[in-house]
DNA sequence: AATAGTGGTTTCCTTTAGGAAACTAGTTTC
DNA sequence: GAAACTAGTTTCCTAAAGGAAACCACTATT
């Protein structure tokens, strides 16, 4: 009894980190533009906007500034003619490299799973 | 310029497989649910509710409903007095360890960046 | 002067997610 | 007979997510 109150316990916390990084995570967009910017490296937003299937230019717009907010990615603009912006993920957004791998895994295992 | 176009096409697929495995879990209560029972094995609907702090019973029940769709849990009835149901990964199920085993460390090493 | 490309913003709208509270129905204990 | 526990369902509501289309300001090309 004393061993299941201790689990509970540690539980509870391990499962708020779940919940931290969906929350920074979850949604439709966030972590494909984060994958996109992964396999890709540097990209412009109309770059972007093509790789991310589907995406409308408000919401890549919203969720970049997201991103940027929570330092997982950065933004420069570059003076060049027209100008154009630059996206990069922080040494801290690609700290998010192994969950990503894992998500695109697990989705591929998932997939054969269910054409079984 | 071939490279960038095959890694482009190889891309699109990876990050569909992202999008699959979210459109499974994202939300805030479904990835929660999944890490408590790798973390307590089989459980009552009641136990869930508990552990699973905050969840409105209703959606318990609903997400629960959508798991056992998926092939990620199974639901049985127990004919005990009163009766009970226990809800348990399956080994399909299962397969989320390390998924869910890598939100919830970098869910953790997050919190410890911004609190830097 | 018109067209296209840059990186977005604005407006309007629909859908979905999620929450609070009450309720159901059967069983068991007090 | 009242209270409490089992496992949910029902109703009503709000907030957030997301999408389509138009628009904006600037620059470069034709």
């Amino acid at each position: 009894m004393k061993q299941k109150i201790e689990l509970s316990s540690q539980c509870k916390g391990q499962i708020r980190a779940i919940g931290d990084t969906m929350e920074l995570l979850g949604g439709k967009w966030k972590i494909k533009i984060i994958g996109t910017l992964l396999l890709n490296g540097t990209m412009r937003f109309m770059e972007l906007k093509r790789a991310v299937d589907g995406i409308a230019p408000k919401k890549l717009s919203k969720d970049l500034q997201e991103l940027e907010l929570n330092e997982l990615i950065t933004r420069t603009v570059k003076e060049t003619k027209p100008i154009t912006v630059e996206y990069e993920l922080t040494p801290h957004g690609r700290t998010l490299e192994n969950l990503i791998n894992e998500a695109m895994n697990w989705g591929i295992h998932h997939r054969n799973h269910i054409l079984k």
